[in-house]
DNA sequence: ATGAAAGCGCTAACAG
DNA sequence: CTGTTAGCGCTTTCAT
């Protein structure tokens, strides 16, 4: 076994209980006696065993994160800011993929919910009454999911998507073509009809389909036939579909057709030609998110809260002047 | 608090001791008794405390995973594919983002190492002594770094690089492009020169850079001027930079350049052409290495072992027969 | 096959 | 400012 405080304090003359302060409530102890007991902590090479630290104080020091699919570009950056803002609080993150699926969901979440203090989930597929019931048992926030009394932080791409819509009415763009491929729950589509259509330019919707790169390789083909001059894609993956597509299709990007995507992925920043996309911030995301859990943490009974998450549009070179 | 072993015990009308077995050790509980126990538990909703376990054992039941950056998309299907490993092994995974910073590091590893049963550290920048210091302190593989007396899994892009060359050779191709983008230590440099030499190609080296997309624009220029009919680069990422910038060039690809990326990261697939890249399994890379890890785990004394990683090219769209 | 009891390392009253 | 003490929930001898 790792040296423990006991050693700690016969080390440094004192009992452990100061020991136990000195890392604990440092200014809670005499100016002297810290310095001895640092010291001899450093020099035995100590440090707290957080099993004993939780078993004794009910808090783990750990923030629980559970998304879909890391591999899905959009999350590393929100894993990363997470990370250091968790660790900024003094907490560590414990990431855990539930591959998309409701059972792995609830295995994934099993394993991780005995070992943290609180729980980010985002865009949870459980039902909403297991959801209820797991906010009693931990302190939760909920990423793009609503349910009454959880608290929960929403991505509005209301902004970008507006601003998506004066960019293309600006090139001259009348006639779009969006390509769908949300679970129906949290379709994107609303959200971008009502943007468009306050834009006076038509939209025609394709899906909803799977987020996939192949659904984009299949609307590109389908964008062309629509006579369409603009595509918003679901995703900067879907986007690429397409733009790949059109590329063996021989049609010019932005030439004859205009490609947005959403999301700001590495992908969009790697494509070729540049996307032309709506980002979401990952910072915002881990901030805000992040504030929401500690003071769920802190403080489980109060309101549930609701906090946005903005939008917005950066222009790349997928954009450009309708065809004539 | 949550339910405790206490209940259960009254519950089923047991001992504390009886339900501990129960988990622990099923095979020695009475039929009945394990029956009543075990609906007992389901119907109070009980699950073992992990923080009194471990402190009691000595195991935490959770492994460690430390990787340079997240956001490269090497690394995602690693931690999907590790995670579904530990998972099966009864094992919940930790995973960390050092953010390729040695300071970094340090502190990633000291927020986890006292939570963990093992640890797989990827790619780590910190020195030798540091490293057997802490194997030392925890079971210990190390991925892609060598250092005596410490596990390892490395990868081998050998296999890879050779069936590039042939690829390569067999399409024509005499003059070859290789963008370096690695830290000096962990080059591929030497594994690429002597497959191509072997094969009789001519290979002019650029580098080393910084594993960047722009790495990849700012070498497109360059491949162009040494009239190099094909290039392999670092990495996928690279791989897209010189895609995109040859692109821009009117250079088409594979028409008079050919271009290989290493890792077959998402990128690879989304991109336009697809690319030839060389693969590097993600599932092979979690099993070996969880194995391994297990292994240190069960026995921390063992002689250190060595575990290699194959690769293999994954021909796509971004190659083809040399310009003549 | 089951129970009693002793801690694992630490924190948080409570005393002084 | 510092020490004493009682557990946190569980596993694990040691009995029975």
């Amino acid at each position: 076994m790792a040296v423990t405080i006991r050693e700690v304090a016969s080390a440094a003359g004192v009992s452990i209980s100061t020991v136990s302060r000195a890392f604990t409530a440092p200014d809670q102890v005499g100016e002297r006696t810290l310095q001895r007991i640092l010291e001899a902590a450093t020099r035995l090479g100590y440090s707290p065993n957080p099993a004993a630290r939780s078993l004794r104080g009910g808090r783990t020091g750990t923030l629980g994160l559970v998304i879909p699919d890391i591999a899905n570009p959009f999350f590393p950056p929100i894993f990363k800011a997470m990370q250091a803002r968790a660790r900024r609080q003094g907490y560590t993150l414990l990431v855990a993929d539930s591959d998309e699926r409701e059972a792995d969901e609830i295995e994934t979440i099993a394993a991780v919910v005995k070992k943290v203090d609180g729980l980010l989930l985002w865009a949870s597929t459980l039902p909403d009454d297991r959801l209820v019931e797991l906010s009693r048992q931990v302190p939760l926030v909920l990423g793009n999911r609503h349910v009454d009394g959880i608290s929960e932080v929403h991505v509005s791409l209301a902004a970008g998507l507006t601003q998506a819509a004066e960019h293309l009415r600006a090139y001259g763009h009348r006639r779009c073509v969006f390509v769908d491929g949300s679970r129906p729950e949290l379709s994107r589509g609303k959200s971008i009809r009502e943007s468009f259509a306050a834009h006076d330019l038509a939209l025609i919707e394709l899906g909803p389909y799977e987020p996939r790169f192949e659904t984009g390789v299949h609307a590109a083909t389908l964008v062309a036939a629509n006579e369409a001059t603009a595509v918003v894609a679901h995703n900067d993956l879907v986007a690429l579909g397409i733009l790949h597509q059109l590329s063996r299709l021989g049609i010019d990007v932005p030439g004859r057709v205009s490609v947005i995507g959403i999301d700001d992925t590495l992908l969009a920043t790697t494509a070729t030609p540049s996307l032309t996309t709506i980002r979401i911030s990952a910072e915002e995301i881990a901030t805000k998110a992040g504030d929401l859990l500690a003071e769920t943490v802190a403080d489980p009974d109060q309101p549930a809260r609701k906090v946005e998450i903005g939008s917005r549009l950066i222009p790349r070179a997928s954009t450009g002047p309708a065809a004539a």
